[in-house]
DNA sequence: AAGATATATCGGGTTTTCCCGATATTTAGA
DNA sequence: TCTAAATATCGGGAAAACCCGATATATCTT
């Protein structure tokens, strides 16, 4: 993954606010409470949230996944999203001292 | 100026190089050196390094500007970029606790 | 004032991104 | 094993970004 594609990845308004939905899942996504937050928030209520369709929300969380900012559990026949913020903390020092 | 702009003038190669180019005026622009670098380097001189047109390079240093990464200054004929450190140190901040 | 130099702006062809609908894949349950 | 539900992948039209050449603007020199 090149420096720039980490931007790319955060270069959509969309995509940058999944991210931040994903700091508060349970504030965020609370018809989701049965199932709890251990491993994030599946993508069917995501894409509920983001109000485009299934097809496009799975490809933005694909891309922030392969930009490092999320991981993907699949339990069953739902695939859950949270924030990998070990990604965020070294996105912030390279900036700091890189770029 | 939105979130999403700020990570969109990071996403593109040159405009990064760019940036990496301008901490280290001296070693990078050496043709530069009877101007001296206080206000930074030249548009000439980035656009010859950077191996783009004119108007590509002015347009990408004025993307970077308005995301507040650069600063210009006029001096005669010349228009002196240099970095804004402020800008780097802000978004490492926000990437680190708001994103 | 005229010509030369440096930079900015404009118009547009090419490439990439956005976002969709259709379809494929995976797993659960009857 | 058949059907349903959740997610992933595919193909593509529309919008945005990339990057160019041409031209406009600003400043210097003569």
């Amino acid at each position: 993954m090149e420096q720039v594609d980490i931007f790319k990845a955060l270069s959509n308004k969309t995509r940058l606010q999944i991210l931040e939905w994903l700091k508060e899942p349970a504030q965020n996504f609370p018809d989701q409470e049965h199932a709890g937050y251990e491993n994030g928030v599946c993508v069917g209520q995501i894409q509920a949230k983001a109000a485009l369709t299934q097809s496009t929300v799975s490809e933005y969380l694909s891309i922030l996944q392969r930009a490092g900012f999320v991981q993907s559990t699949r339990v069953g026949q739902w695939t859950y999203y949270k924030r990998n913020e070990e990604a965020f903390a070294k996105l912030s020092k390279i900036i700091k001292s890189n770029i």
